[in-house]
DNA sequence: GCTTAATCGAGACGGTACGTCAGGTCTTTGA
DNA sequence: TCAAAGACCTGACGTACCGTCTCGATTAAGC
């Protein structure tokens, strides 16, 4: 059907699909990024460096293979009860996740590369930056679902809020994590939640001075 | 003092230091992060790759500081008269910087190289991340100035929501357009403010659903 | 026997026997020894590597067997009436011979894989040098029949002198041919006869000097 | 002068360059040609390969190199007093010489990568051709020096009567041993000699029968 | 006409070496 | 002492070919 069915010759060995992005996961643990190399990976997985480069053009795109499984696996969207419950602890388990050493460091990394590489972002868009934003969405609905948010009329719209929404969350999060460097905690978590849902200047002082400044300019919309 | 005052010898061109890092940013402009070479740098600039060495002890110190130069000759606080019209020509302008091919690839890159080298992260802390924190400051100071915001009691309290804010537009915008690759424009930046100074339900369907839900957790602080 | 009578399953394609042998010489040819690959081989001769394999063990085997078919099929003894024009003539076939692209390189190849590979040796030995020794044994008993030579008595000793002849011949014209890169011409054929037949010193200088000075030493045999 | 004497930067070692040359013949001892690597090489040399590569553009340039040093350092023309033992002695020596690992196998594996590679050809032409043909000018010499041959008027002839005698006498060892891979022994050379100075028919069956049938065609200059 | 078994094409596979490239160091001569 | 030049070692790159292996599909010979 779609994929046109190769009949003729030997098939691919699933196996080694399983065990290069086994292996690549691991030495992104021990190595890192920066010193992790095909041969490597092709050693760890036991398999020939042939093998690797017939499934994948170069180590950005491995990579982004591997940091995707590994977001599928481990990313789920926690029900507790309140949209604010679910976004503090979806930014902490996001944090976590980008603290090991084989998520946070590759993705800054593959995205950089991907600044040149057309394909790279392409690839990046669909395994992991669409399917993630599943999170976003389904969070939404549940939110929607216990009167927490209006049901939205402009799909248009509510796609455009979703994407921001992923925007902030996941810029938030990987911005304190890798490059201010600093952790992302309970009370940062339950800070950030907080702006997230009521505007910064609630957080900066006190609530009565949030509401007389942030007006929409006169202008606008 | 600080320089060991080398007192003897020839001394180190000042003109070198100023064409290395000429070369850097021209380089990374071409070549992006990953195919920039130290020796084509040394090419460019005129200059042995010993003298190169002699000054940045590799490739990432070196662009860090190219990228240091760059967004702190770039970057200005805007002063536009009210709180939010300041965060969106901020938004935009920084946007529009990681947009050149010298700036945000690089950024990410460093950034990604740093997570296994100590030093690095320090030399990105000092020479970016603490450096770019005072266009926070002086648009919270300047915003205080005007009466849109109060002024805080707890010093500590106030670092901490200056490195949160900052945290979240840097990463926001950063998030935005290299990881999801999505245009950062006039109504982005316009959404995004909203977001910032009033929470996101309140761009999510009605003003009316925001406050209503959004309230703080009962038991929290 | 000596085929083990395989009875049952498919045949082995003729066809593809011939194929194979004939786009060896095409890539010999256009590539050389060096460059010719078995995949560029079984492409040629439209048929699967696998097919090559059951045939030829490596290579080298196969080389050998497109060479000594090229042999076998290129090189015939003239007769032209007297031993010394019958060996100008092989001079000259065989240097030309030599100069095919297909022919003079794939030999030294061949021959210098030999040494490391009894099997391989064997293989040139039983289809290349037995089967070309056939001309020097025409050859003598052309010369014989003429009375040109006596019949030699000892068939061992005679053994021994044909392949003596057979080295100095193929070894002088491989020499000059592939390892000095000088041209094989009439000329040269001319003298070479000269020196086979009546020895060196005839050609150095003038005939009174030979027979005076090449006396076999008073001490040998 | 000639070359233009790099003044400047690192220059580079000798010690490298006979490492290297020592190197590639234990390799050529252990391994033969076909085994041998580039970075078995520099390793043996403990050398990067880069500084291998700097010198030599591929495997059969240092090969040639390697083995035309072999055989400046081993070949010498010995003075038994007459060109018979001479002859023989040689023959002999140059035979044990190319059964030698390291130099029969890569002369002949090199001389067929230089069909087609005119660089080499020439570099084989100058450093092993050209260089080891002094033995037969020299042995020539002192000959006439004894008398037992005539000094050559044209200058010309007498160049190509040494490069026949050079070919004939490398040819048929070279072809001997390697091609037929047959022992050249006393006995061999004996006769081998006996045929360079006197004619095959000499050594075919008795002395009568040589001078009546080895006459010039009647045709020729 | 069915079974049997070796052959065929295609192409993936584990290996090994290739020749190149970049990082970062070291060794010259010259200023 | 520093600078320019360039050789050096290290180690990874991505490619090419080797010879092997699985596939599903043929194709005769024997029953």
């Amino acid at each position: 059907m779609s994929p046109p069915a190769r009949r003729t010759g030997r098939p691919r060995s699933a196996e080694a699909d399983r065990a290069i992005l086994g292996a690549t996961r691991a030495a992104l643990v021990e190595l890192g990024w920066s010193k992790l190399t095909m041969g490597d990976v092709a050693a760890r997985a036991g398999v020939a460096k042939t093998t690797l480069y017939r499934r994948w053009t170069n180590k950005s795109e491995l990579v982004v293979d591997a940091v995707a499984a590994l977001l599928d696996e481990q990313l789920e969207l926690p029900d507790l009860g309140s949209l604010r419950a679910d976004v503090e602890e979806t930014v902490l388990r996001f944090a976590a996740l980008l603290t090991r050493p084989e998520a946070g460091t590759s993705l800054m990394a593959v995205v950089a590369e991907a600044t040149r590489d057309e394909a790279l972002r392409e690839r990046i868009r669909t395994t992991i930056v669409n399917r993630q934003k599943r999170l976003v969405l389904l969070g939404r609905e549940r939110a929607q679902a216990r009167g927490e948010l209006p049901r939205e009329a402009d799909p248009a719209a509510a796609a455009r809020t979703a994407d921001m929404i992923f925007d902030v969350i996941a810029g938030a999060v990987m911005h304190r994590t890798l490059v201010s460097a600093d952790p992302v905690d309970a009370p940062w978590a339950r800070d950030f939640a907080e702006v997230l849902l009521c505007g910064f200047p609630a957080v900066a002082g006190g609530d009565e001075a949030g509401p007389a400044t942030a007006q929409k300019p006169a202008g606008s919309g």
